[in-house]
DNA sequence: AATAAATGGGCAATCGATTGCATAATAAAA
DNA sequence: TTTTATTATGCAATCGATTGCCCATTTATT
């Protein structure tokens, strides 16, 4: 589709009978054009119509104040908050966010990092998708020096800036607050351990047993269970063992720990007493179940704000050569109902 | 700051001692290049690194394949929900998504706006703040002869393509639904009324009162209650009236009928026996609380794949010149627990 | 008054990709 | 072999904004 003829400085320039590198000047209020020139070059645009054209600027000084994002799903509310603190941060400083979704697909997620390439954006924030596959996209990121920021869930191969969240502590403190209320045969639903955080909160689990004494119990721990239906389904199981848990610790996700309290309330199983249910995310809903549902805050909209102030403190700036590190952000216990027992 | 050095096709150019604008035709799939040539500079593009930089080439082409979209808040539902249907058709399409947020103040709108005619975006898709403020802004898209779609929340006066959910539609059948359970005193929470589709809502509401014989009673209408405080403090008001209602219908969202149903709760008030709880929008949370929520679905995310498919279907092309309209999506209620009395 | 310094305006090049047109090279037809 | 037609390549200009440098004019200093 062919622009349609706007206003341009050489407008400006003809109309006022001046270089354009005068109206230039004019416009970006530097200091090397007359107070009178300016004033009445403002004006004139400001008549015209005039409004810059980002594509030419852009090109013609070599950046694109632009972040790309990639998650994998823009309308799962932990991500939808990232981008929402992203955003906050972002405009203040001028800059667009370009927002891609990867729907936990890996050719779709390296089909968005190389459009974000073309455009030059000056970063891109990853959280990278569920489905396994080679990083390479990732690294052409770097080959560019284009600056990358990992959150959430991360390559751990790929030497850059990482927000994460301190998923083994988070998780330990949730199994060993269930241990303190007394429960003794907890179970854990796992996310796919090639994710880190699946990982990690797995390795916290394993931790809180083992400080307290507790055996590491297989059939406890049940593999994918991230969705409300698959939380439902190995909980189906869980509770058909011929020593059942008393507790279940739903790492993956809250949505995970509602397919628990789910079958729980449909098999007349009392939450707290008889079982536990701990999820992960503190979604919306689960200060509102009944009984609402013990989870781990992962503040999501200040960790899209620290990663945003990230990367305008230490990596906007192209003559720091900023060391990699990791940001660790503490996530909180929400302690609620479903794990309180008198 | 300033770019370093990427492969540009005239470092290809130079390689192959051909000219750059053969390179060009080489990756751009030209018929006027030879097939041994194209497959040499693709083989020596990917050998090199190449990677088109899209700021020159839509500089060039004088379009940016980038849709801009404003929203009042990123990480409500209904929004996230939105954006993630556009970006699974512009995606298809080879566009990028630009996203804002007004926070639904009208001068961060305006912002916005500005923002997006700088990047020369194809479109703008805007959701208007609930903060009064003059349209101007709008028109300076229009008169730039970038596409405008409004959805949800629309300005009236301004001619344009337009999305919306058949507010008033919904709202009498939640209310004739009340009705015909049997309720009699019916409150509604209102959001504000310079935002349409409150307006609509609140229409329906009348509608159904008068159809049904129903006296309309000033007091059972309570205005901005659109958050779960302000819908539990208004019902708080609502319960204290000599004569309290039977049911209320939070017509703002599914947030302010938590709010009611928080109270009601507090309160010991039996709903749905005693009391009806009507919301609206469908949030994830409606089938999960206690009684569950009747509620209306805006269907978000085919609303989002709607409103994407109108601009590629009949805005996209500069030698159409579409007739602007009104598309209207029907939402659909979703009676569940907390209006069905036996 | 003459000289030096400061101001600010214009010119030309740049950014990287695209594209119209001219024409050289190649292929096909006479 | 010569003529005509086709292919595909190179050149130059373009897109709109920015910026370095030169230099004319103005201002300040001697």
């Amino acid at each position: 589709m062919k622009r349609q003829k706007r206003t341009t400085i050489y407008d400006i320039a003809q109309k006022l009978n001046i270089a354009a590198s005068s109206v230039s000047r004019a416009l970006s209020d530097s200091s090397k054009v007359n107070a009178a020139t300016k004033a009445l070059v403002l004006k004139t645009a400001a008549e015209m119509n005039y409004q810059q054209n980002a594509m030419a600027s852009n090109l013609r000084k070599g950046n694109n104040p632009t972040i790309g994002v990639v998650v994998p799903r823009i309308n799962q509310n932990f991500f939808s908050n990232i981008i929402a603190g992203l955003e906050e941060v972002t405009y203040e400083k001028g800059y667009n966010l370009i927002i891609c979704q990867s729907n936990e697909l890996h050719a779709r997620e390296v089909d968005c990092v190389h459009a974000l390439i073309n455009q030059h954006v000056s970063c891109i924030i990853i959280s990278i998708a569920a489905e396994a596959g080679s990083h390479q996209h990732l690294q052409q990121v770097l080959d560019r020096n284009i600056r990358l920021i990992q959150f959430d869930r991360v390559v751990d191969e790929l030497d850059t800036f990482k927000v994460i969240n301190d998923n083994e502590k988070a998780s330990y403190d949730a199994v060993m607050h269930l241990i303190n209320q007394g429960y003794s045969r907890i179970a854990l639903l796992e996310g796919p351990q090639e994710i880190d955080i699946f990982r990690q909160r797995k390795e916290g689990y394993l931790k809180a047993l083992q400080k307290s004494g507790f055996p590491v119990i297989e059939e406890l721990m049940c593999e994918n269970a991230w969705t409300k239906e698959l939380g439902a389904q190995a909980t189906t199981q869980l509770l058909s063992l011929p020593e059942p848990p008393d507790a279940i610790f739903a790492s993956t996700s809250d949505f995970s720990a509602l397919g628990v309290l789910e079958v729980a309330s449909a098999k007349g199983i009392a939450v707290p007493d008889a079982l536990g249910i701990c999820g992960y995310s503190n979604e919306p809903f689960t200060e509102i179940t009944s009984p609402s549902i013990t989870t781990i805050d992962q503040f999501s909209i200040s960790m899209g704000k620290a990663i945003a102030d990230l990367y305008f403190q230490e990596l906007e700036s192209s003559d720091l050569n900023a060391e990699p590190r990791v940001v660790s952000i503490k996530p909180e216990l929400i302690i609620r109902k479903s794990t309180t027992r008198n």
